[in-house]
DNA sequence: GGTTGACCTGGAGCACGCTCCAGGTGAAAT
DNA sequence: ATTTCACCTGGAGCGTGCTCCAGGTCAACC
């Protein structure tokens, strides 16, 4: 069984609204999707898989640009898969750094509302 | 000695560019800054301290909207403080969320990175 | 068979948070 | 004295990442 999604259960399944959706497709972060008869997306599983990839680079503070770069690496085939691991461990450090700064900036709010409430 | 500080110096101490202290008195997150007779900005030790809460809350996401609510509690006096504590608690939630975040999507990127390893 | 609703395309517009620019002032270094 | 340099103001512009709109096509339910 193949299962493929209408555009409106890709949105459900991804979290991403159909103008992203179209957005990411046209600027090449997704493959053309397929079409039935009238034209309509119909978005496969892999289409779905590949979008939660997405969705984490985005959510991690990715920039397109950086992701367009990962979408192409996995286009071109099983040959760029180490370009890929250093790309994603590159990345991996980044958002090492932004968990590690959050964590600290984190202490200071924490601290200044301690203060606030012994100054109450 | 009240130490003061040159812009220059306040760009060095805060990290932020002289643009960003610019606009940030302009948009009132910053309280007009005390010149010197040339009309130059001298920043007191009071702003540096001020201008460190901002970066702060800035490098842990809040939109400068909600900076600018806390600038107006903070100017309003004493009997917001418990106003300020709120705020500051609901930010604290966000930043501990998008830890939380970060943390999973981290996972999903490092079994990646390991899936990549292994079929290399 | 009419109305509703999901979807299509191309392109314009927007929110955010700065960043840059033009044109100018005033003090400091050579 | 003049060049340099840091700084000033008001306002325009920009990069990112969507988001919205107009005008249209199908399909599906009553």
């Amino acid at each position: 069984m193949t299962t493929v999604y209408t555009p409106a259960e890709a949105v459900e399944e991804t979290g991403f609204s159909l103008d992203t959706l179209r957005y990411y497709e046209k600027i090449g972060l997704l493959e053309r999707v397929a079409r039935n008869a009238a034209g309509q997306r119909r978005f496969t599983e892999e289409d779905i898989g590949w979008l939660g990839m997405l969705r984490c680079l985005r959510d991690t503070g990715m920039p397109i640009a950086t992701m367009l770069r990962f979408a192409e690496l996995v286009r071109a085939g099983d040959h760029t898969i180490t370009d890929r691991i250093k790309l994603l461990e590159e990345h991996d450090r980044q958002v090492q750094a932004q968990v590690d700064n959050l964590a600290e900036r984190q202490r200071y709010i924490r601290n200044k509302i301690s203060y606030y409430r012994r100054v109450r």
